[in-house]
DNA sequence: GCAAGACATTGACAAACATCTATATCTAAC
DNA sequence: GTTAGATATAGATGTTTGTCAATGTCTTGC
């Protein structure tokens, strides 16, 4: 409905979006944060670009930031549900979290009101 | 390919992600912060959730920050392409952007190699 | 023109953050 | 056990950013 008119008389009063837990909300923002910054975006994007996870050395092999920055970047992306790590020996591994990306993606498809992400 | 032995024997070279011109990386940065801060996140989804553009005295209304904060959140969501806004009169209505959003998505969906962005 | 109201901009400030150097931890090889 | 090497953590620092109070701008109605 919403057909109430205002004081001002402005619009109508907007719907309330889908209700979204504390908890995820949190895990959400974090995801996002972690993908928005550039270096960090571009470690994200060399590794899930690859069918095998990456060897930690690599990675800081391919960026002009230190070792210790690399790190640091590589466990804001952990801490967001976005890679995962496992180590061989004094090796660390990190592979793309795929539950991590379709979390994000059903999220931006939650945002739209439901007609219209139907439609476009 | 890519099965070249690395000097310290850790693992293969590891393969290099989608080139991403450096404007549309510089956008998808900017998206992804705009959506990484707790407050601009809900402004955004209340404004996505509505089938018609929402009066920014609305959003003013539903939120715990003072109006200069929401007029700022409003900025970096417009600026960042995901909301469009117009005036009528005095008043200004925000209305989500969904190429902002198709793009977002796009990207996300780029980020996996072709053969496991289709399975997962 | 003037007053009122909606929204944007400015300037200031505290908190968050990306980065570095230095150091710690942990594993493997000898 | 000792050494070497890979990764993680700690502490410090300059920059970015979210927020507010104050003010500016612009439109409407009298």
């Amino acid at each position: 409905m919403s057909t109430k008119v205002r004081p001002g008389g402005c619009c109508d009063v907007p719907t309330d979006p889908t209700p979204l837990p504390a908890a995820e909300r949190e895990r959400l923002v974090a995801a996002f944060k972690a993908l928005a910054e550039p270096t960090r975006l571009d470690v994200f994007r060399l590794i899930a670009a690859q069918a095998a996870p990456v060897c930690a050395c690599d990675v800081v092999d391919r960026f002009a930031v230190s070792q210790p920055t690399v790190s640091h970047h590589l466990k804001v992306l952990r801490e967001a549900g976005l890679i995962t790590v496992s180590r061989r020996g004094v090796w660390a591994y990190y592979g793309a979290d795929r539950r991590g990306l379709a979390r994000l993606r059903g999220a931006l498809d939650g945002f739209l009101p439901a007609p219209l992400a139907a439609t476009g």
